[in-house]
DNA sequence: ACTAACCGCGAAACCGCTTTCACGGCTTAT
DNA sequence: ATAAGCCGTGAAAGCGGTTTCGCGGTTAGT
């Protein structure tokens, strides 16, 4: 077996020192004598060393794991939006000698092989992704355990959060609208259950709360973030309101859903009606006409998570991460 | 510090039993009698014990850990594609009780992080993902790592894999342009270092090696899956053959940005060009007109890498999976 | 010069589970 | 009846690190 692995015994002995001193010189531990020091380093350069994680988590209670959980209600990894925050926090961790154990699979309950998991100490922390109820996340938090919520909770716990300025998202948008002569504006918002279509709808809501106008009730729907959803919500809005002349959709493919059964009905985008998206997605940018979105930075979200777990880990304090938007102007708006 | 859990140790007192044989009954050694099975189980379950995988780890050599790789030229995750594969091997791996290490880095030399985590056996196997180069692969499967490549690996070795049927896709995308009337075809290919793109290309070929004709040299363009390419070589193309009437694009992404070059120039689509893609993304079902497009089931092709994982851990021998296409017609061919 | 505090370092216990080994009690073959 | 073979079981030795504890030797304080 040529391939079995030196171990501290193996070290030690070559460096001539215990695999106390080898373990202290490979955690860092300053108080070695730096000759002894250079002696163990030399040994697992030429011996090629390489740490057993295992063993090392056992000993120290540390596993260098932190799970991605994704509350999975339909394949949400799918949506490369999260696949995309997904590999933002597993490169932010690895720098960090961190790996990222996905955890793909429906949450919510306390018990269940997930929850069950995160609650037996095998993992150093958590981040959690398009969270559903806040429920379990408080339990883990209760035990201790390092956790970072993509997206902003529903209950305004202490937990440390990342999330994208949904809110000056929406009103940007909303504004954008405004500003180009629209009088009626409808907004088709996301799942209401999450915070993230909250806080849009907010921000939409904002701009009339400032300018004293309210809008009709019937400008606001709710939507699901399908493709579906937009063009279904476009129909009713137009029935209702002919002079229509502005949608703020909660996401980019309910834009292009909208688009689409505004462009069936031969009605002129952005001429008649403009629309702006919310994603600055791909579909977006390769739409024609080319969809006004409001950019996320969703690289940004997911290394934000990562750090701010990392943070954690080092016993820091830490704030919530509010990430700013961007308006990306293009034909649609 | 009530959340300690117990121990084999206090499961073994309760149950009246010696460690040894609370680890065979939790292990499913069936050598142990019934009655003290019961007791055994029926402490473990009033103690709510939950085995601890690192020291198990530790003490066994398997850690129920399997290291998803993502070669991450560039953000890989972000393609919906990749995502939705990763999330249908979780899924069944977590029904086997393993979970997914993501690991999501600029693979390729035998040295750097990922390669030596993989090497220093701290998971039990190795899932790879838009593979570039076999040479890490094979010095792995060298040492005996279970492994599983998703996408045909470039050198014929032995290694199970599972992949699309790429050619049967090609051929069907450009069979089709055929049945439509169409005299002129051209592909434009995905990057040609994938084995994916060599594949399809030549499904596009067997047509006309069955038909006897040979496509011109310049109707065959190699793009590199991007919008942008598809839009470039649509341009080019058009420019060399004014009487193109048909373009085969390698995914869906480079079909719209070939559609997105047509339509700028007044060009009809499906009228005076027909265009067929790859994948059936969402794109390709929300474009308009409509993308005619071949269709992959994704979520099958990570199952199917996740149980040939654990076919191979559970020491059966495996044949490589090739998952059929489906031609998905819609109005742009 | 004498005690006290300190410093670098090794011995050994320990993390919690797995697995080998051997033993007592039985059954089966001779 | 005796040797040989099985079976279910517990004791104990790991797996490969980490960490506490205390020792011999300095350095500092009075």
């Amino acid at each position: 077996m040529p391939n079995s692995r030196p171990t501290y015994a193996v070290i030690a002995k070559a460096a001539n020192v215990s695999e106390a001193t080898v373990s202290r010189v490979l955690n860092g531990d300053d108080s070695v004598h730096p000759e002894r020091a250079k002696r163990v380093n030399d040994a697992v350069e030429k011996l090629g060393y390489k740490k057993n994680r295992v063993a090392s988590a056992l000993a120290s209670g540390r596993t260098n794991l932190i799970a991605v959980v994704i509350d999975d209600h339909l394949s949400v990894l799918g949506d490369p939006f999260w696949g995309t925050v997904t590999s933002g926090v597993s490169r932010v961790l690895m720098e960090d000698g961190l790996q990222t154990v996905l955890m793909v699979s429906p949450v919510g309950s306390l018990e269940g092989g997930v929850a069950h998991y995160l609650k037996s100490g095998e993992v150093d922390g958590a981040i959690f992704f398009a969270l559903h109820s806040d429920i379990l996340v408080n339990n883990l938090k209760k035990q201790g355990l390092p956790l970072v919520i993509t997206g902003t909770p529903h209950s305004s716990n202490d937990i440390a959060f990342v999330d994208t300025d949904n809110f000056g998202g929406g009103y940007a948008a909303t504004k954008h609208l405004v500003g180009q002569g629209c009088k009626k504006i409808a907004i088709i918002t996301g799942d209401i259950g999450t915070t993230a279509a909250k806080q849009r709808l907010d921000g939409y809501l904002q701009v009339f709360r400032e300018t004293g106008h309210v809008p009709a009730k019937g400008l606001i729907c709710e939507g699901d973030y399908s493709f579906e959803s937009g063009k279904a919500h476009a129909k009713k809005l137009l029935a209702a309101h002919p002079d229509l002349d502005g949608i703020f959709a909660s996401n980019d493919l309910m834009a292009m859903g909208a688009i689409a059964y505004l462009q069936d009905e031969g009605i002129d985008v952005p001429g008649q009606i403009k629309i702006v998206g919310f994603d600055d997605s791909l579909i977006a940018q390769t739409a024609r006409p080319g969809l006004t979105s409001v950019r996320q930075d969703v690289v940004a979200l997911g290394e934000a998570a990562g750090n701010l777990m990392i943070a954690q880990l080092n016993g820091e304090e830490v704030e919530p991460v509010i990430l700013p938007t961007e308006l990306v102007v293009r034909a649609s708006a």
